[in-house]
DNA sequence: TACTCCTTACGAACGATGTTCGTTATGATG
DNA sequence: CATCATAACGAACATCGTTCGTAAGGAGTA
């Protein structure tokens, strides 16, 4: 039996690195943390190496957020167009919509901060929104512009509940800091008497609630701009 | 004439530093780049000390662009509350607000990540807005909700804005991705035929008509929601 | 005036980040 | 079997937020 040679080179073989690969190991450290935790170390040092061997596959951060954010969209419902029900369709894509960008928090903030989303996955979404909008009868502007806003809406609603998921935000700060804000206009009733009555309205209602209350108001505001006179 | 002892402390007489001092300071920075160049160190240097002098006065980094967001809200315009005119005093004061999101870009992060918006301005600025919704006869549920829609809606939208207009993505960036996805998108005129005839649309419009579209929705939406049967 | 004490200023350092450079090793190609 | 493009990787650089320990200034008190 011989004594094991040191060796200058680590023992296991090449690592096999891909694009893949690394998106999977980030979307994974993601599923349990913010954005922020998912940094090119902690990307490589989950997959045992380091960070410069990423720059192979990846041409930055960036360029690895976006892939992550369009790898997710790929998995979002795309229902077959149905003119009759079609206010329902855009309603049941967005409510998935916010759920994966949820169940992923923080790369919520990635779909804001692309200027012009150019995955293959974010385009066939699109197509898909685009297609029961239009199936619906709105008109190529209005329908454009609805995607455009539609999308926004989404992730920034998205964004805002990540900062509670992740918890990065303690659950406690939150409320120490509705005490404060409660005792303070209570404080200075003359000078806040709208919100002094109704603030609570907001601290108790659920962020699916305020989501759906958006969704309302969309639907609705879009419905009456290009069928202003349906009824007629 | 005598050559200048050399001095084992500054020449400078202790700096005098205030919380005022820093925010506006910051501001100023703000002002001229991304909240990323809104360093510690960077204020610091700008008031010519180092990043630990600042910690005496502001507690976090975070809390340092909390001052500055609030800050900035203290300028908007709060219109007294007019029935007549509620939806354009509504609309008056949401494009106010996103001038001046985008004059200091990045800031609508801010506005995004904070949960709850606690400082004396925040409140009233949100006082007033509901000041103005009530007036305009929308109910207590209504009004709050639509508060909460409308500013996230327009942190969301400058927030986007902030990418293009701190030049952190370049804009000749921008043009040769919409080339590659047109390019993209033709070569498969099968898969995208909403998106290829409508995609110029997006790309032609300005940000104004884009947030006036998300407006007119919101509005329209919300007056719908609470006198459904105006009309009648 | 002399002494004490508390707040502020600040240099230095710690750990962590994204990215680049130069150097190996590997697997395919000729 | 020799060659070579490319992936892997160790080390380093500049930057970041934050903390610690120390020095200095002014206020209050004897």
């Amino acid at each position: 039996m011989e004594a094991e040679w040191p060796r200058t080179k680590p023992a296991t073989q090449r690592r096999v690195l891909s694009q893949d690969l690394i998106v999977d190991t980030a979307l994974e450290l993601l599923g349990k943390g913010s954005l922020d935790t998912v940094s090119m170390r902690q990307v490589a040092q989950t997959l045992g190496t380091g960070p410069a061997s990423l720059y192979a596959h990846v041409g930055s951060k960036e360029e690895l957020h976006e892939l992550m954010l369009d790898r997710l969209l790929g998995r979002l419902p795309r229902p077959k167009p149905d003119p009759d029900t079609w206010t329902e369709q855009i309603l049941e894509m967005a409510r998935a919509q916010l759920k994966m960008l949820t169940a992923y928090p923080g790369i919520a903030r990635v779909g804001l901060e692309t200027v012009v989303p150019a995955g293959p996955n974010a385009l066939a979404y699109g197509e898909a929104v685009l297609a029961v909008l239009r199936a619906g009868g709105v008109p190529d502007r209005e329908a454009v512009f609805a995607f455009d806003t539609l999308s926004l809406w989404c992730s920034a609603f998205a964004y805002e509940l990540a900062a509670v998921k992740t918890g990065e935000t303690d659950e406690q700060t939150i409320a120490t800091r509705s005490r404060e804000i409660a005792a303070y206009m209570a404080a200075r009733p003359t000078q806040f008497p709208n919100l002094l009555g109704v603030g609570r309205i907001l601290a108790e209602a659920t962020p699916e609630e305020r989501f759906e209350f958006g969704m309302d108001l969309f639907l609705a505001g879009l419905v009456g701009a290009f069928e202003p006179r349906r009824t007629r």
